[in-house]
Formats: structure tokens, C-alpha cells, sequence
DNA sequence: CTGTTAGCGCCTTCAG
DNA sequence: CTGAAGGCGCTAACAG
């Protein structure tokens, strides 16, 4: 009915100081239980909601929530299994200290820079995404707690990732290990990356330029070349294709490595939903998996085991990623953590010998 | 390195005012090139990291964000299908406007009293949950705009709902229509819903109690009695069980209404979740569905359709209701709007006649 | 165009 | 235990 009311009106009606309502909503034990109980009834009369967030949080009060930046729309920590799993670490830990989870919108450079201007939170928890160092470097010039998760800052920018050398390096011997000696790679790119000038690079162009891709993908592909190496296989000569992660893109690199190269017994993906699509693709075309091509994933998301043959891959600890990331975010350590999260290979059934020839 | 900086510092050390300061960052265009280029690169020099959003949002601007109770907490947005649904619509009117989403910890009253006590946004998104009229009055003492979901609570606030009472209506016709006579109901019941003085009440205890429960449960009982009254059949003599959307509570219903009506040959759910649990349980114990028990559901969740056999339900507009709901929230309109999102009758498998005896 | 002056709504000294 | 005054960091309205 009335304008907005605030602590002064309260004050006002109750027959005190600003002062001592103020110290009704902060403090009460510090006063008269019959003032206090005036200024209470004074504040229910006229609607008062108490003391307004938007200035308690200007005193340099804490707001108690995370920022999230996934560098994806927003949308996407639903739609994706991978952020899905990723963002309920997160809210595990807000729901423990009642914090909110504050989703910023971050499917373009410029819109997540926004978001990062002008989020009140008490920290950020960046994804590895597009353009994260200008983010980062924003959160930063806010004086702003933050945490990166799957990619390395900087010293001084506490970190979180997985041992995706380790992982890719497991996989690469495991696959060695059952005999295959002929080898595809089927990489991620990540949305928005520039690639050969052009942000539009759905899928495919086998090439090397992976040195330049986000940083999670230039480790696992590292240890893939590393280990294939010691078997005496130059990845020079393992095709490669590159794909988005993100709508029809994985099915066209499916397609595409299939494609690129049919001679290969076994393909080395850096994403479950990439192996995935790989398997789906191999089948359609009459290829059985695991008998006439091996697939190996990355991640380990839910529909991993629950695919056709249930897909070998390298288990990453994602929920918990989130949650570390999180209690990181929320009550930052005095100096920056770099934490190596452990991953661990999953042997089902999409991994088997070569065909014999 | 230094303390925080502030616009006055980036301003003393261009040598300019304060207000020519802020005119750099809120109206470039009108300060002298020069000058602006003097100040930029001060603030850049000092590591400012502009305007704090704290403050600029003191000044009654907005803050660009939508705030969401669920009556859940924050990890269901993620692992409940009917919640990520909504939630998703949410974040789709988020990701178009650049706006944050935050969701706030509603797993009991006190949290969530908290979170819409303390949060910086624009509106509120209040999804039906137990104590919801606390947190309206909260939200409305602070003077935000807010929507009601699945919930109406007077006039002047916003809201969304589905219809209820014609899908509730559709599903018990359907049945009738097959030729079904002996009806059991499996209700929902709200996690933290005061039940006989309890707040633990996992699943089960028949009664009439339903009329004191959440409204949308009200509506869909009331319709399903109706119908089922038109036909001469007596709600009063219609087994019941009310059980919890989460953790095993789903599948005890189950089992209980199934020992609790045996001679039953139809299933009214009000929920998918519960729906295909009876499916389920009717499944283990060698009743085929829907050749000896017919099921119906109410939502039409992804794995509704997935099922086997796939559900008949009644199919609401899950993910749109997230987005009407987001942009009221966003942008409220001058006078309260109140919707009602229409269903429909979703014929699958699940239903068929009743077996002749 | 630029600088000065009031607040935004609250909290926290500091005297009474 | 109370009341008055200053300031959190910024923006807006007004003079210059």
C-alpha cells in the first residue's frame, strides 16, 4: 500500500532511535525486552520486511552465495548431464550453509562479463570456458574470491582439476594393452572457441592445432602422444577430429572419425558424450562395438554404464568437483589452493582385442 | 596486492572529481575523450575493477536477477526431472536477458525464510512449498515483486498454475471410459508438510486429510472425486495413500496402495514419479500393466514416455511454466496476472481396459 | 563538459 | 541502554 517502508519509519512509529531499532533486528539481546517488543509491533504494523539486504550488503557484509560461471547459457546446467552433475556438487553445498547458488549467464563473452560486473556474491566459481582469463581478471578486480575449475590461472588463483594426463594416459594403455595399434582421436572444442579465424566450427578439421584449445584437452591429448610414443606410434599419424560438445556436433564428429579413419580398431575420445555418439554411429553403420572397434570415453556421466555396451571410460569425480569448488568459493583458504582431483579408468564393455585380421 | 579501490581513488589519481569518475563508466559519451582515456587508464593502473555492483544497487537499480524458491533444496533442481524441467524454463529467460538466476536453499522454512530475506534480485519465482506464505509475506514486506507457482495466494500476487482439475478430470474420465470401476489414488504429499502432527511421514496413512494439503493436490482430488461421483462412484470409498516425491517414499507408496487396494483395476497417480512407481511394483509382483492394472500419471516427465509401457498421464507445460513464470518475475506487469497453463490428456500404454473376471 | 552536493538504507562508533 | 553523527561506494541533480 505505502511506498517502500524502512527502518527509520519503524523507528519513528515505535518511539525510538534509528539506533535501537537497528539493534531490535541485529542484536535484540542487547535491548529492553518491552522496547524491543514495541519496535516489533511497530514493524509488523506497517509491513516492514526488516533491515534491507541491498545496504546491510554495502557495510561489507557478506551475501552469502556463489557465483556460478559455467561458460555455457545458463539452461544448460539442466540440459547437460556433464554441468548437471557438475552444478549439483555446487548445491549440495549451498544447501548446507544455506547459501544461494547464483547461475550467471554465460553463453557469450559479453554477457558473462556482465554477469561478473555486477554478481553480489562472496565468490566465484569459474568452469574453464571461453574468454575465462577476462573474467577471471574481472572477479579479480573486485576483490572477489575465486576458484577455476579445470583449468590452472595462475598461482595465485586457487584451481581445481582432474588428472586428465593420468586419465588420457590410462586409457591409451589400456587400449595398448588389448593390442590395438591403430588409433583415432576424437577431441573436444569448446563453444565459442576461435578456431582457423571463425567461431563457427561445428565439427571435424583433423589437424594439430590442439596446443592452442583450452587447456584440459591439450593434457589429455599430451598423454595420449605420450604413451602411444612409447608403443613406437607417432600421433602425428592418429587422425584426429575436433567437435563441440554441444548439440548435433557430436554425432558429426562421430561420423566424421568413422569416416577419417576406417582402418582404426579403436577410438580415443575426450568425452563420454563424444564415445557415445561413436558407438551409436559404429552400430548404425555395422560395426560392432567392442568386437570390430573399441571406444574409450572420458568423464564417466550417468548414461556412460547405461549405454549399449556400457562404455569404457575414465571416471572423473564431477559431483564433487562442484562441491569442492564451492566450499572453496564460499570460505576461500588463505592462500590458493591447486587441487588435482583423481580420476580412475572404468574397463565395461566397449573395449576389447582388435579384430584379428 | 592494495586494499580494495574505489572510484574515488581511480579519480583523485586522474586528477578528476568523483562524478566525472562515474560519468566514465555510466556515460562514456558524455565526458572528453581525453579525460576518459586519463581515467581509464588510472583505473587500470590501480586494478579497478569498476563500480561495485553493492553499491550501484543501493541506488534502487536493478540487479538483473530472478530469485527462485523451489520448496526444495538446491541439489533437486538437479536431480529431480519435474524441478530441472522447470528450472530450465527458468534459466532460458535468464540466458535471454543476460539475468542471473539464483536459487535459494528452501529444504525447511527457516532457510528458505533466510534466503528470501537476504536475497539481491529483481522478483521472486515461488514455487509451491510447505510455508509458503511466510516466504510471500517476506518477499512482499521487501516490497519485490513476486509469482506464485502452483499456488494462488490472493489477488495481488502473481500466479502460475496448470489446470488441475481438468487434467485431474480427463484422467478419472479416461478410466471410466475404459470401462474401470474400482479405483485406488496415490497422492503426493509435500516433503516437510505437517502430517498428524509430524513432520516425518515418509509415505502412506490413508485418510481424507488431503483437503488440508497443498492446493494443487486439492484440485486434482477434488476432480478425480467428481468425475468419479458422476459416475456413481463414492470418493469416501476410494483407497488413498499420500506419499513424499522423493528418496524411497515414491516406491513405498507404491507398494502400499498396491497392498492396500488389491482389487483395484485402476490407478489414479498425481504425480509421474508415483505413477511409475506403481508400474514398477505392479511389474514385481506379476501383475501385467496394463492388461490387469491400469495407471495413469499427472506432469509427463521425459521418462513418462520412456517407460515400460510407456505412461499415459496428463501432460503439463513443465518447462513453459518455468519461463512465464521467469519473465513475470523479471518484468512484472502493472496489475497481477493469473494464469492457468492448460494440460492434456496423454493416451500411452499404460492404460486399457479393465480385465473381465 | 566538469565539479559539488546530497542522498540510497543501514550499521557502528561515540558520547550521553 | 539510548540518540546523533559519520560513512559504506556510488549516482544523480545541480551549479559552475
Amino acid at each position: 500500500m505505502s511506498g517502500p517502508v524502512r527502518l527509520s519509519d519503524v523507528a519513528r512509529a515505535a518511539g525510538v532511535s534509528l539506533g535501537t531499532a537497528s539493534n531490535v533486528f541485529n542484536r535484540p539481546e542487547g535491548v529492553r525486552p518491552q522496547i524491543r517488543e514495541r519496535v516489533e509491533r511497530a514493524a509488523r504494523e506497517l509491513g516492514y520486511g526488516g533491515p534491507d539486504p541491498k545496504a546491510r550488503v554495502l557495510m561489507g557484509g557478506k551475501v552469502n552465495a556463489v557465483g556460478v560461471v559455467m561458460g555455457a547459457a545458463v539452461v544448460h546446467a539442466f540440459d547437460n548431464v556433464y554441468l548437471r552433475g557438475f552444478m549439483a556438487g555446487v548445491a549440495e553445498v549451498c544447501d548446507e550453509r544455506w547459501a544461494a547458488m547464483v547461475a550467471i549467464s554465460s553463453q557469450d563473452a559479453e554477457a558473462a562479463a556482465r554477469g561478473v560486473r555486477n554478481a553480489v556474491v562472496d565468490g566465484f566459481v569459474i568452469h574453464n570456458a571461453p574468454h575465462i582469463e577476462g573474467l577471471i581478471a574481472i572477479a579479480r578486480g573486485r576483490r572477489i574470491p575465486i576458484v577455476a575449475v579445470d583449468r590452472t590461472v595462475g598461482p595465485d588463483v586457487s584451481s581445481i582439476r582432474v588428472d586428465s594426463r593420468g586419465g588420457a594416459a590410462a586409457a591409451a594403455r589400456h587400449l595398448l594393452a588389448l593390442g590395438h595399434r591403430r588409433f583415432a582421436i576424437l577431441s573436444w572444442l569448446q563453444e565459442g572457441a576461435a578456431v582457423d579465424g571463425t567461431n563457427y566450427h561445428p565439427a571435424g578439421a583433423t589437424g594439430q592445432r590442439l596446443v592452442e584449445a583450452a587447456i584440459d584437452v591439450v593434457d589429455r591429448y599430451g598423454a595420449f602422444a605420450e604413451v602411444l610414443a612409447e608403443a613406437g606410434i607417432a600421433a602425428n599419424a592418429v587422425p584426429l577430429v575436433e567437435s563441440y560438445l554441444t548439440g548435433d556436433a557430436p554425432d558429426i564428429g562421430a561420423r566424421m572419425i568413422l569416416d577419417k579413419a576406417p582402418e582404426a580398431t579403436a577410438v580415443l575420445c575426450m568425452a563420454d558424450i563424444h564415445a557415445l555418439a561413436v558407438i551409436e554411429e559404429a552400430k548404425r553403420r555395422g560395426r560392432s562395438v567392442p568386437r570390430d572397434l573399441s571406444v574409450v570415453g572420458f568423464d564417466d556421466v550417468p548414461e556412460a554404464a547405461a549405454s549399449e555396451p556400457p562404455l569404457t571410460t575414465i571416471a572423473q569425480p564431477i559431483r564433487e568437483k562442484g562441491r569442492v569448488a564451492a566450499r572453496i568459493a564460499l570460505d576461500p583458504p588463505a592462500t590458493p589452493r591447486h587441487l588435482v582431483l583423481p580420476v580412475e579408468l572404468v574397463v565395461r564393455g566397449s573395449t576389447a582385442p582388435p579384430p584379428r585380421e
